[in-house]
DNA sequence: AACGCATACAACCGCCAAAAT
DNA sequence: AATTTTGGCGGTTGTATGCGT
């Protein structure tokens, strides 16, 4: 909804360096042309596709507009109250990753979901008592963990099987903590996916791993196996901002690689 | 009816990693 | 290997709309 004019007071170059290239709303004779051109075309290279389909806008605006409004499966409209109750636990695992909690709740648009965050969700959260930021109370003397490395006290059990990289091959280990969920801010995205879990076994307590996670289909289930746990959800976890190569120690076997052999384990039949 | 304030959300921005050259 | 281009992200903002006075 910015005018041209609006913009004047940032000393950086914009996106679009071609002046006075249309910006602000979209009139729907512009969305049909831009709709029409992907359907026809194939979405193709989005900085030259304006001038191809005919619309003066710069290619980032119409990637915008086809993402986040025109594309089909984009649902819009009311957030129904399980999609709501899904945000908040995917929002207390991932924190601000928009894009990564779009992906796990179909139809819904990164924008979409960071909109009704910030004008809903964060706002009933403080008015509970709560940060939305942190999940915690605001209050500090009502919070226990106000450090950021307290562990959780979660006692599930999983099935971690027998097979290598589980902890000392026996197949069963409880889950009693959960942090570093999230860890590497700059590349969520890639290839820096990190997460630790304790797990108590033959009365004992230990690291049982704190490793990336290259493969995205393994994390999603990880991250399943979480949020569909309203157990683990009413309990208090912490997870970890940053963390650094130097804490982590390398004999961690990565649970990875145990869920990369068997993830139909990863459900929850396997919890108690 | 007119005004001012609050809210919702579309759209913009800068930044950065990945891909292309 | 170095540089440029592109796509995608989270944060922010401007404006339309709703609501109370």
């Amino acid at each position: 909804m910015r005018t041209p004019s609006s913009s004047s007071a940032t000393s950086k170059t914009p996106c679009c360096s071609k002046v006075g290239i249309k910006r602000g709303p979209w009139t729907p004779k512009e969305d049909e042309i831009l709709a029409n051109y992907i359907k026809r075309e194939e979405q193709g290279n989005w900085r030259t596709l304006p001038k191809s389909a005919g619309l003066d806008r710069c290619g980032k605006s119409c990637r915008l507009r086809w993402m986040n409004y025109l594309r089909p499966c984009v649902k819009r409209g009311h957030i129904a109250p399980d999609e709501k109750d899904l945000i908040l636990r995917l929002h207390r695992l991932l924190g601000n990753r928009w894009a990564l909690i779009a992906r796990r709740i179909p139809g819904r648009t990164d924008n979409e979901i960071k909109n009704y965050w910030n004008t809903h969700l964060s706002k009933k959260l403080i008015n509970q008592g709560i940060d939305p930021r942190t999940h915690k109370p605001l209050n500090p003397n009502i919070s226990n963990s106000s450090n950021l490395n307290i562990r959780s006290a979660t006692e599930k059990e999983m099935d971690f099987g027998s097979r290598p990289g589980a902890i000392d091959q026996n197949d069963h280990a409880k889950l009693v903590g959960c942090e570093n969920l999230v860890v590497n801010n700059s590349d969520w995205n890639g290839s820096n996916r990190e997460i630790k879990m304790m797990v108590q076994q033959g009365g004992q307590e230990k690291e049982y791993c704190d490793k990336k996670c290259e493969d995205e289909d393994i994390f999603s289930s990880f991250i399943d196996l979480l949020i569909n746990d309203n157990e683990f959800f009413n309990q208090d976890f912490t997870m970890l901002e940053e963390s650094s190569e130097a804490d982590q120690p390398s004999c961690w076997n990565p649970i990875m690689d145990a869920f990369g052999e068997e993830q139909h384990n990863l459900t929850r039949d396997h919890l108690p």
